[in-house]
DNA sequence: CCCTTACATGTAAGATTCTTATATATAAGC
DNA sequence: GCTTATATATAAGAATCTTACATGTAAGGG
């Protein structure tokens, strides 16, 4: 798994894409993160839970209280529009970094 | 440039890296990170001196005070075999979380 | 000679994001 | 009844960034 010094940041990333595809909660996002990366990107609920809380709070996504019908209490979340319209310029600020460090360094490109 | 959230974690991998050219003070490190990324990579030297002092303490880098003729001292940071075995490793990383990003969401590869 | 810019290193206060540990509670399977 | 999976949350602490502050030398122009 990558540690946590070089995966620092990409949290919010990771979070805005997979509520591209539909809304979700957190335990679901955690659970989508690791299996589409293969198990090489893996967050902490614990970490998980207060940057939902502060995406809200920046007006990124917006989260509802669902209740299944199994009894279960969900925090679904969706992107707002906000959270859309920030998601272009973070992919390419990631884009650029990994220009950047190409050039840079000698890491290879996936 | 990019922004302060996204470029967390690179420091290391940029100081290694230059350092892999050979010795450098600080504020070489600086402008030569900067001039290689063609501005996209920028440190301020108020995180990268920290930095190198935490670098030093964990044994990948060792630094010796120099005075040039003209009389400005220097501290001229090299790499140390653990500082070139680290490389690799974090290289790897960093390539992995490129390849983890990309299956994730849409980021280009530059 | 003075002033500004470039060189060169550092410290301090504060924000953000991660870690591990702890806590609670329901549902499903054995 | 017990364990595992589902589901959310908080707390203490570490690491890495930010801006602002602080110091001093060297070189070049006016």
């Amino acid at each position: 798994m990558i540690g946590a010094g070089v995966k620092r940041g990409t949290a919010e990333l990771a979070i805005l894409s997979v509520l591209e595809e539909g809304p979700l909660h957190g335990y679901e996002m955690a659970r989508r993160i690791e299996e589409q990366t293969k198990g090489a990107l893996r967050f902490t609920l614990a970490a998980l839970y207060p940057m939902l809380y502060r995406m809200e709070q920046r007006g990124w996504i917006r989260g509802a209280w669902e209740t299944s019908q199994s009894g279960r209490r969900k925090r679904c979340y969706r992107l707002t529009p906000a959270g859309k319209k920030k998601l272009s310029p973070l992919r390419k600020e990631w884009a650029e970094l990994f220009g950047a460090l190409k050039r840079l360094t000698k890491v290879a490109h996936a």
